[in-house]
DNA sequence: GTCTATAGGAAGATAGAC
DNA sequence: GTCTATCTTCCTATAGAC
């Protein structure tokens, strides 16, 4: 957060995505970034052709490793619940180290935007990867949910809202927040809650490939 | 969601929550909301005496009530998983059986507004009720959550994202959504997991008075 | 209570000088 | 790569007729 952009263009990254967390898409003035950047707002064209280039550049850094990185998990060996543990600590820890503020990068008024249809259907994928993790543990009898799609939801809202909180800037240590956001998840999902240290373990040791 | 509303006010409540749930406050235009109800964008001004004041009776509607709610069962007796339990069950149950479409109202855009700064304080104020219950449990005994905020957090996020699939319009029985959050979120949160009938039983019986 | 007309400003984007 | 100047469109809100 405190380290400055070596170029232009990824410093209008950086106060886009600030700005863009708390007013939204279309409260986001291309002359307010444009100031908070320090250059003035005709400039913004020649790094990105429009506003929307933008915010795909953002959602090409919040999306496409995120979505990779599901994929992998879901077809890696090793326990599910070890697997979709590893995916939401990764997830929020990718997200809150960030230099960006990716809180406001995947909000209705930003997926519901014609243009960024694309990023929209690839957050379904990723979404389907997840519940296809969450599928893998019920079948092996680790995992309990009445309703995979409903677990998936609960774990998105889990992470989106400790992402959300930790962009809006509480002070008390984020080393934690990855693996109680992780925990969480688990202790409501796993069939014996006495197995999450194990999980946890197996979770932080390295990945297999 | 069918029910046609009876007054111009009421219909101009309804359509601009569904603009605002999609596109924001600052995408959501007043010509917008005005064309869904069949009016013209001045007449609009007749009913309410600004944009903002239409977003503030979206907010009194949602944030009253669940504050109201939160600390009568803060106060309340009985065990406060149940008291928990009960507060997450209803408050998913009143955003999605109402006519408004409420996953707009929470979010940054709205509540980082100067002018709605007391509503935003209002949520805050909503927010620590929700905490002392779980510091009640984890007093008690009965729950367990090495940070109270953090878990606060955890069940905010649960319940906005439930509300927010509900709004975008999964058609899967509703009917489970208020049970399933909240049984989630006491399953990651009971010491004894083992207690969720018991806990579901207490928060499903009629609330002493 | 709704309309037309319009004020007054802010938005995204382009043209072209330096 | 950044600037000034500007186009065009969209926005909230007001005035006043019916």
């Amino acid at each position: 957060m405190t380290t400055t952009p070596s170029t232009t263009a990824e410093a209008i990254l950086v106060h886009a995505s600030r700005i863009l967390a708390i007013r939204g898409l279309h409260g986001t003035a291309t002359r307010d970034v444009a100031a908070a950047v320090g250059i003035r707002q005709p400039s913004l064209f020649h790094h990105y052709p429009s506003k929307t280039a933008i915010v795909e550049a953002l959602l090409a850094y919040s999306v496409d490793v995120a979505l990779a990185t599901a994929r992998t998990l879901r077809d890696a060996p090793g326990s599910a619940a070890a697997r979709l543990y590893r995916y939401v600590r990764w997830d929020i820890a990718y997200c809150t180290t960030s230099v960006y503020d990716l809180r406001g990068v995947h909000r209705d008024d930003v997926l519901a935007e014609p243009a960024l249809a694309a990023w929209a259907a690839k957050i379904d994928d990723l979404h389907a990867a997840i519940r296809t993790i969450i599928e893998q543990g019920i079948a092996a009898g680790e995992l309990d949910a009445p309703d995979p799609e409903f677990a998936r939801q609960a774990i998105t809202g889990l992470t989106l809202e400790t992402i959300r909180v930790h962009g809006a800037g509480a002070d008390d240590e984020p080393e934690g927040r990855p693996d109680r956001a992780a925990e969480f998840a688990l202790r409501a999902l796993l069939v014996d809650p006495t197995r999450l240290p194990a999980v946890r373990a197996e979770a932080t040791a390295p990945l297999l490939r």
